[in-house]
RNA sequence: GGGCCCGUAGCUCAGUUGGUUAGAGCGCACGCCUGAUAAGCGUGAGGUCAGUGGUUCAACUCCACUCGGGCCCA
């Protein structure tokens, strides 16, 4: 700074100035700070009153898709559960009664499995397995119940620590009885519908525990089994003759591998692939057929000597051939299928439908009957050759062995040891086995017009659900066309039974009012569908009676019945949520939206789908929102075992969940969504910025009274005023629309631009001057804060329901509230008065950023440092009116000089951008107001000796 | 292996139906202010639009393939 301008003698004008003055501290300190507002929150009930407030508000119907109970929650529920609230809160914002019930999904394996293995370790299973069958059941489904309640309470707290503004008081849990009744309910719907049926299936089956077991109750260990190369003879030797082009005059035979020798009792065909070569071939005096391309691996593990390969086709033209079982009585074909490899074996599998997933696939699709001879116990039943009637299979397997030894179908036999699936449990070898097992029929017809469940989810997701992001509607059709029937039951304690019972003559008792009988009485008891347990079938079903049941079987029997014990897959508890919830607790259906991951196109959303379109023969929602999942820096999945998992609680602890929420406020959701502990220190730092902008706002309307500045009594606002009034009018329709439309990254980018740029940086930076120079009751002054006063009140209100904390401090330092009721969650958004404003102001900001240019090159080229130390001339060409429209002084305090005004136009020069010369000059030579410091053509020398300008000189009397 | 999707500055993202020199914020560099001060302001440098090939007068944009990543199946 120069010294020739500064003042012989320092007089301190400070304490005559108005500064800004705030106690709202510019550091959030939010991880101490939040727990209080919720404990305010708390206190006067918000969510109650809330919901009271907007109960004559215009429905908007949201439900909350249940977490699984089980666990801490994770980066993805923080996402997904803040998405949630902001739409939720943005509702309530906008006037709409939007009520929001939290769930969870209690029942199923995860949870049973995990209370298991600690009734393993802790070695409190020997004493369960003294028990009755329903006893351990009961034992069991006391635990996991715990368990559950347990997890519950835990994740609640977490997800209110995320400050979500739902029901916790009242959630849904898919393990009380009023639940159970309406899934049972919904149920007895599709029963009716006869959409409900009984078929095997090939489940993982442990023989040691004699139940099913799923895909996570399985430990793979080594396993060494015989591994058999084993020949089927051709029913017709002419057509296998033909498939290769020659002729024969010996039957050949298909040559299969398998390392599961007791499954060949259950063979019922041959698969094949359609592309691969086949050779015919002569080895060791046999004619058979094996894989091109296998061939000598297989020839040469057998040690064969002589081998020809007679002729060469294609997969497709076996296809259709038959083939003798090599010790059962009857004939199977070769058919296609893809999963054929040529990694082991021969090429040409043997297929057992009742003893594999890929058979029975294959099984369905051809027709073949699933059949499994295997008992429970691991005993061939009857229907088997005599000589292996009652044995059991591990044994059997060496007989079978001998047998086609014996028999001369034995081509080679070695040992093998393979990766094998054990029980968890038992550590014994488990197998698959065909079992009963309930299905919903997706292509059965429904009393919709006959359509079936598939057609119908088909259509109406095609029209009348809305998919944010539009993909999701691609996603959900690819899924429903290759939907196969949905398998309901399970063999497990931990869950709701599937309330059948079987009679006396082994048929399976279930109807549409049986179900409707026993909904009810899980309903009115307290235990709900224990008492599946431990009532008899009389109480079970004592609001059923057969005489008003047109399906109730001839010979019925109450008191003879007996309870079976599949349990639902929990997806059909959950699955039902819209009548459990929505309709039971009248909230509204269809519902307008559910939100969830990208993972429940196939989970929550379908399942939910398909039983409501059964019983309403709608959708149960108008439109599905998912979001992508949360994965680490580099894009890849988190995992807890993987290290790279994040530590929400931490997150949390060390940012608040202000700024979680601004983080995830700032995301494009519909992708996958990269997440770092770094990543909030960048949402932190905008965080500030915001908050920041906030303080200087409430600091400069600490002498300000809403009530008494009203506005009938001050002037026309100022062109500053009357255009931030225009900009924030702007922004707040344009916020309120992206909430609408789900676009909370706009929001954020909206709101964040107007605290940053527009405000901060041009109009804040601007009207500073005013505020700290002019008399305290200046009409400017009081005309700036007036709108810093309305802008400040809109944004505590646009940005509350992404920082519900930090909108509610600005709210309450903003109207001084001692009352702890008062809070900005009650309000609703303000409809801001179309402010009229110079419509030529876009010209003027892009005169601005070119003045401000001209300002930085002329500080290095006059080695000016303060750009009040600088004016500028202007020379109006072609916009002479757009220019004069404006007050100089005005466009001053825009770039930040100390003064702008015009010198006659010189035709010689060359306009600029806006269509101005400009010429910014050195004033270091002009008089600088002590009190504003500014160098203004009106600051002189006062008979008091200081050097004020007229306004800095009005201001002091 | 199949279905759906993603890949633009160091980072997070814009980029209309193909059409001038691919935009913004953060970060970074340099500077200012010291009356928003553990704040605030200004200016500037950063890009082979994942890769290859094709369609076109013209491709970040359309098509095919490849690579990397995610979800759901098998």
């Amino acid at each position: 700074m120069s010294e020739s301008t500064q003042p012989t003698e320092k007089v301190n004008y400070k304490p005559t100035l108005n500064l800004p003055k705030t106690s709202f501290p510019m550091r959030a300190n939010l991880a101490q700070n939040e727990p209080q507002s919720m404990k305010r929150w708390d206190k006067q009930r918000l969510y109650g009153l809330v919901n009271e407030a907007r109960r004559d508000g215009q429905p908007f119907v949201f439900h909350d898709g249940p977490p699984y109970a089980n666990g801490s929650i994770h980066a993805g529920h923080l996402l997904n559960k803040v998405l949630k609230d902001i739409v939720v809160r943005s509702r309530l914002m906008a006037g709409k009664n939007c009520p929001y019930v939290p769930g969870w999904d209690c029942h199923g394996l995860p949870i049973e499995h995990r209370v298991m293995t600690g009734l393993v370790e802790s070695g409190k299973i020997a004493k369960f397995n003294t028990l009755t069958d329903n006893q351990r059941r009961m034992a069991i489904r006391r635990e996991c119940r715990k368990y559950a309640d347990k997890h519950i309470k835990l994740q609640a707290q977490q997800m209110q620590r995320l400050l979500t503004h739902a029901d916790y008081d009242n959630p849904y849990l898919t393990m009380t009885p009023d639940y159970e009744q309406a899934v049972l309910e919904v149920f007895a719907d599709l029963v009716q519908q006869d959409l409900v049926f009984r078929a095997l299936k090939s489940v993982h089956w442990s023989i040691e525990n004699q139940t099913a077991l799923a895909d996570a109750e399985l430990e793979y260990y080594d396993k060494t089994d015989i591994s058999v190369y084993v020949d089927f003879e051709a029913v017709d030797r002419d057509a296998v003759a033909q498939a290769f082009g020659v002729e024969l005059d010996q039957t050949p035979t298909f040559m299969i591998w398998t390392t599961t020798p007791w499954t060949l009792p259950a063979n019922l065909a041959i698969a094949v692939h359609e592309k691969f070569r086949y050779a015919l071939v002569l080895v060791d005096g046999n004619v058979t057929i094996i894989a091109s391309e296998l061939l000598n691996k297989v020839t040469a593990a057998a040690k064969s000597e002589a081998v020809e390969v007679l002729a060469e086709t294609d997969g497709s033209k076996l296809v259709g051939l038959r083939y003798r079982h090599p010790f059962c009585d009857r004939e199977s074909p070769v058919v296609a299928a893809d999963y054929v490899t040529l990694e082991d074996g021969t090429g040409l599998v043997h297929t057992a439908p009742g003893h594999g997933v890929d058979d029975y696939n294959t099984g369905l699709r051809e027709g073949l009957d699933i059949y499994c001879p295997v008992l429970g116990d691991g005993s061939y039943d009857d229907t088997v050759p005599e000589w292996l009637v009652g044995k059991n299979i591990w044994k059997a397997n060496s007989e079978i062995v001998e047998h086609l030894r014996r028999s001369g179908h034995l081509f080679h036999d070695h040992e093998f040891v393979h990766s094998y699936p054990h029980d968890w449990r038992g550590k014994s070898p488990v197998i698959f086995r065909a079992t009963d097992q309930w299905f919903v029929g997706v292509e059965r017809p429904t009393r919709w017009d006959k359509q079936s469940l598939q057609q119908l989810a088909l259509d109406k997701t095609e029209t009348e659900v809305n998919f944010i992001p539009q993909w999701g509607r691609n996603r959900m059709r690819g899924m429903l066309e290759s939907r196969p029937d949905w398998c309901l039951s399970r063999q497990r304690a931990w869950g709701l039974p599937i309330p059948a019972f079987a009679m006396e003559n082994d048929e399976v008792f279930l109807t549409a009012a049986s179900v409707r009988a026993v909904a009810k009485r899980f309903g009115e008891h307290e235990g709900g569908s224990d008492a599946w347990f431990t009532e008899a079938p009389e109480e079970l079903l004592r609001h059923y009676n057969p005489a008003d049941d047109p399906d109730a079987p001839d010979n019925l029997d109450v008191a003879r019945l007996k309870p079976m014990y599949d349990i639902f897959d929990v997806w059909f508890e959950s699955g039902s949520s819209w009548n459990a919830v929505m309709r039971q607790r009248d909230l509204g259906y269809p519902v307008d939206l559910y939100l969830e991951g990208s993972d429940q196109h196939r989970g929550w959303f379908q399942l939910s789908l398909l039983p409501a379109l059964a019983v309403t023969g709608q959708p149960p929602f108008r439109t599905l929102l998912t979001h992508g999942f949360v994965v680490d820096k580099d894009g890849r999945k988190m995992s807890k075992s993987g290290g790279n998992a994040l530590d929400v609680e931490a997150v949390l602890k060390d940012y608040g969940a202000d700024v979680c929420r601004w983080w995830v406020s700032s995301l494009s959701y519909e992708n996958d969504v990269k997440a770092d502990t770094g990543f909030f220190d960048l949402a932190s730092e905008s965080y500030r910025k915001v908050r920041n902008t906030l303080r200087f706002l409430l600091s400069n309307l600490f002498d300000y009274d809403a009530n008494q500045s009203d506005a009938a009594q001050l002037p026309a606002p100022n062109a500053l005023d009357a255009w931030i009034m225009h900009e924030a009018g702007r922004l707040q329709q344009q916020v309120a629309a992206a909430y609408t439309t789900y676009e909370f990254r706009r929001v954020h980018q909206l709101l964040y631009d107007f605290c940053n740029d527009t405000l901060s940086a041009t109009y804040c930076a601007a009207v500073k001057d005013r505020l700290y120079c002019d008399a305290e009751d200046a009409d400017r002054r009081r005309s700036t804060q007036r709108a810093m006063f309305t802008i400040a009140d809109m944004l505590s209100r646009l940005l509350a329901p992404i920082m519900p904390h930090t909108a509610d401090e600005t709210f309450r330092a903003l109207h001084n509230a001692d009352d702890p009721m008062q809070t900005v969650h009650l309000q609703t958004q303000v409809e801001l008065p179309d402010w009229p404003c110079n419509e030529r102001w876009p010209s003027i900001l892009e005169l601005r950023d070119v003045l401000l240019k001209a300002v930085e090159m002329a500080k290095s080229s006059l080695d000016v440092d303060n750009p009040l130390d600088i004016g500028v001339k202007l020379q109006l060409l072609s916009n002479e009116e757009v220019v004069r429209s404006f007050e100089y002084q005005d466009l001053a305090d825009l770039v930040g000089v100390s003064r702008i005004d015009e010198e006659p136009s010189n035709t010689d020069v060359e306009p600029s951008v806006s269509g101005v010369v400009f010429r910014a000059y050195d004033l270091r030579d002009e008089p600088r107001c002590d009190r504003c410091w500014r160098r203004t053509v009106d600051t002189t020398a006062r008979s008091d000796g200081a050097t004020l300008c007229d306004r800095c000189a009005d201001a002091m009397k």
